[in-house]
DNA sequence: CTGTTAGCGCGTTCAA
DNA sequence: TTGAACGCGCTAACAG
């Protein structure tokens, strides 16, 4: 078994008690007693006993994170980004993130959310890719659980979140598009049931009014944010009668289907056809042609989003309980 | 706060005691208290305080995982997937997974692992991408702390472990190569520090041998498993005099970089020179060309790793303490 | 069948 | 400046 302030209490000859407030540095301990008892610590090896922390301090010190895992074969890198900078923010403030996966609006998903809130596990939760309509948030405000939502939502909740402003991002991307000369703009976009879904869209559709552009229903096709999806809509979208000569997908996993589709039919990205994604994952720069992306600091953002929790979680007052990050053009080939 | 024993004993008037084990299906408490109690504990909500649970058990029901994050914005998207097998491997014994992230071979290294395991927050640990010499297992070893590596050594430590015949994989898709007519085959190897560099290049080396093609030291470059130096090595390959007309990879992203490499070339890769890849990431059958390469189950991996560990945590005995799983080459457009 | 007693390892009153 | 006593929520040994 492994040293306990017990051990250290009889070998010191002092009590528990005297001990445990040396190793937390209480002022009502002599310096001398302090040093010694820290040393002899040191010696035999201590090293606090978590668990028992947590059920003492009722804090577990580690935040919870849910991958909305898709099926396996179809995992988007962007989470392992996301999961790496909460995992972090979180260590840099001494706490430890506990990760579970579900696929997104599986009846199971409650049961994972509820089996971290109800056993005590974690002291607040991480919630990504919100819904327009989240029964996520939903439920952990209605048990006054501790959260930070990457991610709006439609609904008028009142929960702290940090997003990134998509509808900024795509307008951009369009207009950057219609600057190029394209007349006849292709978007790709993600379930519907997601709220970036809708804001990336919302930036789609302005940038079109903006511009004067026919709004064509035919040219908006929804993906589901998998390579496989991206491919089949790009399809869709080239089969039609007038189809685009440019293409805004959802995200990147979805650009790289529709830049594949693309090619199969021999059609030569950045020069007959357009393709702009969004997120700039690692791999957009090294695909051929390189992707021309929105690109949203996902890492800098899973850090950000574990320490708002952690402020949350202290007790502490947030600055702004709704930050919107803004998203950045990152122009390469595949735009031409 | 939230409904404990004790909460549910006032209730119903048994001791704190009898709830528990009429809870836990004790077989010494009568069927109609039992019934009684289950039926109360279910109206008041209760969920036992896994924190406490793991105090008295002297479990935590919890194993970990470092992800060995290599700078942020080059993550292999290869680790999700693992990381999502041993998440739903452990769930599925009712184990949650705690996740960190550290640089491999950081001197920071050390304290993270010494953190899960001297704060004993998890029962056990996952090891991924042993090295020739690695310090974490040797760690846990010397601390007798169970854990289960994906890799194997080249010291003679004993360990559990699954891995996947990395040399057969490569041997394999070389013999493939050779078969397709080229004879100058250049390999970009993993960090050699990594045990499976060593296993992938040995097996290079000898379809080269057993095929009596000149093993020109020229022809092998180390990578580091990033795009980017896949890129770079790549370069380095086709500014050879005689640079080779197929390229094995050691694993996926690098074998992405040194497509690009070659496609700023004017090279049409799969036609004027073949490229395999290792892994078969989800993205490998989207790159254009799609992606040949050496496949490894992932998910499955991670999936059984989690069970195999917890196996060890449950004190079994574990059918095999070291298992290879055979690799499957999967052909693609790449290879031409 | 059920309750009492004892911890798991720690932090925190309260008295001395 | 220090220690005894208590409790966090739960399980387990032992009586009865």
């Amino acid at each position: 078994m492994s040293v306990t302030l017990k051990d250290i209490a009889r070998k010191v000859g002092y009590s528990v008690t005297t001990v445990s407030r040396a190793l937390n540095d209480y002022d009502d301990v002599s310096e001398e007693t302090k040093q010694l008892i820290k040393r002899v610590a040191q010696e035999m090896g201590y090293h606090p006993h978590v668990i028992a922390q947590s059920l003492q301090r009722r804090r577990t010190n580690t935040v919870g994170f849910i991958v909305p895992a898709t099926d396996r074969y179809l995992s988007d890198p962007y989470f392992l980004e996301l999961l790496a900078g909460i995992g972090d923010g979180a260590a840099s403030h001494d706490f430890d993130l506990l990760v579970s996966t579900c696929k997104p609006m599986d009846p199971q998903e409650r049961v994972v959310y509820e089996r971290m809130v109800r056993g005590r596990r974690v002291d607040g939760i991480v919630v990504a890719r919100t819904r327009c309509d989240d029964e996520r948030i939903a439920y952990l405000l209605s048990e006054g659980f501790p959260l930070v939502a990457f991610g709006r939502t439609a609904s008028d909740l009142d929960f702290p979140c940090l997003d990134v402003d998509g509808e900024r991002g795509v307008y951009e991307a369009v207009e950057y598009l219609i600057g190029l000369g394209h007349r006849r703009i292709g978007f790709i976009a993600p379930s519907m049931y997601l709220m970036f879904a809708e804001h990336r869209l919302a930036g789609y559709k302005r940038a079109l009014r903006d511009n004067d552009l026919e709004d064509d229903a035919a040219l908006v096709v929804e993906g589901n944010l998998t390579q496989a999806r991206g491919y089949q809509r790009m399809e869709q979208l080239l089969d039609l009668e007038e189809p685009p000569t440019a293409v805004v997908a959802g995200n990147d996993l979805m650009a790289f289907g529709a830049m594949e589709a693309a090619q199969e039919r021999g059609l030569v990205v950045g020069r007959d056809v357009a393709v702009i994604g969004f997120d700039d994952v690692p791999l957009a720069a090294y695909f051929h042609p390189a992707l021309t992306t929105i690109r949203q600091p996902i890492y800098d953002i899973g850090k950000m989003l574990s320490q708002m929790l952690i402020k949350i979680i202290n007790g502490e007052e947030l600055a702004e309980r709704q930050i919107i990050l803004q998203p950045e053009l990152v122009i390469r080939e595949s735009s031409g």
